[in-house]
DNA sequence: GATGAATGAGCCTTCATTCAT
DNA sequence: CATGAATGAAGGCTCATTCAT
């Protein structure tokens, strides 16, 4: 929620600060990002950025945001074929999707998962509102689905089955963003791919009949 | 690798500022501690802190190093038995000796944790030196020689596997510390193996035949 | 003295404006006001104050004589009888009406009151003029007649009774004021009376022959 | 309440710092008085001051603290001697020490004016703790005492009285210090004492059967 | 005439680290 | 060896004021 100073900042302005704020919430925790060098970095009076945002949580939120939005763009198609997939090739195409996601975003990426990693709970409740357990709560729901339709083990416990795939999902974006910051050792997409199917093999066994 | 002068140190002086630098580390990610704080709670002169360590960074690595041995302690059994164990038997003792050692030492195991989520691969490179791999190395070999025992499915990719084991039990630890620090929700002890067991049984089934 | 521009206003964005100046100025000393505050309270761009005052200062000596302004309205129908009370009976009237008007505008009394407080001395001469001792003049002169009336002791000093007048009436002043903001203690209008009614009879007693 | 570290100081130092903060927060209010200025003029480092106070707020409370017993000292010797005095000679003693106290620490006394001058009420409980009442509470006990002893007149309200007595004794002191601040003014010591002694007059009438 | 964007100085405070004693 | 004093950079944030539109 920026101020309204903000929102009306030319273009090319307004994409200067929110990709130098990117950077710098992608590098550092919330903690030690620091406006300061925000501003500086994009050239912009330090009381500039309190012109546009209330505080650094202000502009944290928004960048926060603004990464969920772009990662739901990606998730969007299938989050409507639902029904229509299997059980596994949902998860299986989320997980894609949301790798996707962090190869064409690592930044934006980055910043979601380290919003994951804050220590403080207090924090993570008072940005996130109650949206923190929505990711869990979906697949908890698709979870009962698939076994309404007899597609996975029943045995298995749903809310258990959702903390996996979260966690998971959240490793395997991590692994992808650390490995394209070391360049050295950046796996082509194939390769990637190729492992993102080797975990989901491991998830499919887990959960089937 | 703290300097002689902090070792000479009487017992109890070396464990006021141990335990001080500890709630610290575990409250705080490495660069927003403060070694500030930590000499004015452990009643310790700053500069003393600076006779005892080279620096922030030295000091870090020395904790981290303590949660390790620390962790090592509860491991070690488990490890003995590495042999005459299912592989699956031996990754649910590891997961519940790891939970117990979190349980018992939630700072410590809460600093570890922490130093996993931390960004700067370049840092966690130079604390780690090799070891961060090792841990993959062993649940890797461990896959390995489930395979030749015909223990597990042989189309499992060895890597993908142990980094699956890897995250899943990283993941484990840091939802009881986070519960922990939240007593509201605090579930028993029973409750929490209950639902180790949930998740090894999805493991399992993953990896069988 | 405002710009014609803040003249020209409209008559309820004129009156937003200088409700919220005076909400601010009584709560605040000089310096620690904050014109930033003000606009944006008052919904008025921070540029269009600058239109509309010269700068902090302007604006803060025309809140200034807005309130001298209705306190006069207070204390101009017992001024008209001055001549037909015994003086105690007109100070009495004064202070009676000085807390009627500052018990009817906490606010704009309140802003007087802290402006008496200023240290800066050479700030308040320019700030006032010389109309800082019209007050200390006019009670000289009512001293003076008082004499030549024989209603009060002849052995007391003009200058130094002014002096006590104007000073026992900023002071209660400043009681009902502090009162009024911490209702917790707030005496009923009738105690208030009763206070004024004893410190008069005080000071009767002092002037009187 | 300043650190240990301020009181370990060498004399010169610490008395460079306490006289520039004297001297900064006798012509500033607490709000607009500044830490950095004090460092600065001071010519000490910013940071150290916060290794010798806590904050602002407890280096304003200790400032305080001085003027209050440096107060005390002067009054002391009447305070002793209250017994053998009538009631309006005690008031008159206590006058004419609060004077020379102002006159001989003009600074010291300005703070402590300008602290009863603070509108935030909270603020000044918080600082104060009890002792705001204190001085009035003194005054009651007097003028009890004098009416127990037929010295001044019984239908004098106790607590009106001591308001007055106190809000003079501020008055007068205020009046002094503006004036000693503008040179030009400033009355002779003698014309000074003369002038209390007229208002005392005022007061004695006021008081007496 | 209204607006809002820009700015830089200034505020309080914290910190890692150094160094003389 | 312990100490504590010193420091300057940095951080978040606020403000009065200017100026182009």
């Amino acid at each position: 929620m920026p101020k309204q100073t903000f929102l009306n900042l030319p273009l090319e302005r307004r994409n200067r600060i929110l990709e130098t704020a990117i950077d710098e919430f992608s590098q550092n925790s919330f903690a030690s990002a620091s406006i300061s060098k925000i501003a500086a970095k994009a050239d912009v009076a330090k009381g500039s950025m309190y012109q546009y945002f209330e505080n650094k949580k202000d502009l944290y939120k928004y960048i926060l945001e603004i990464s969920a939005q772009k990662k739901q763009e990606y998730l969007i198609d299938c989050l409507h074929s639902l029904e229509h997939l299997y059980f596994i090739d949902v998860i299986k195409e989320l997980y894609i999707k949301g790798l996707e996601f962090a190869s064409d975003n690592p930044k934006l990426a980055g910043i979601a998962n380290n919003f994951l990693k804050e220590n403080d709970m207090k924090f993570k409740k008072e940005i996130m509102g109650i949206s923190i357990e929505k990711s869990n709560q979906f697949f908890e729901i698709l979870i009962e689905k698939a076994k309404e339709k007899g597609e996975i083990n029943p045995k298995i416990d749903t809310r258990v089955g959702a903390y996996i795939i979260t966690s998971l999902n959240t490793s395997v974006i991590d692994y992808l963003l650390s490995y394209m910051q070391y360049e050295e050792l950046l796996q082509s997409k194939d390769e990637l791919m190729d492992n993102v199917g080797k975990i989901l093999f491991i998830i499919e066994n887990g959960f089937k009949k």
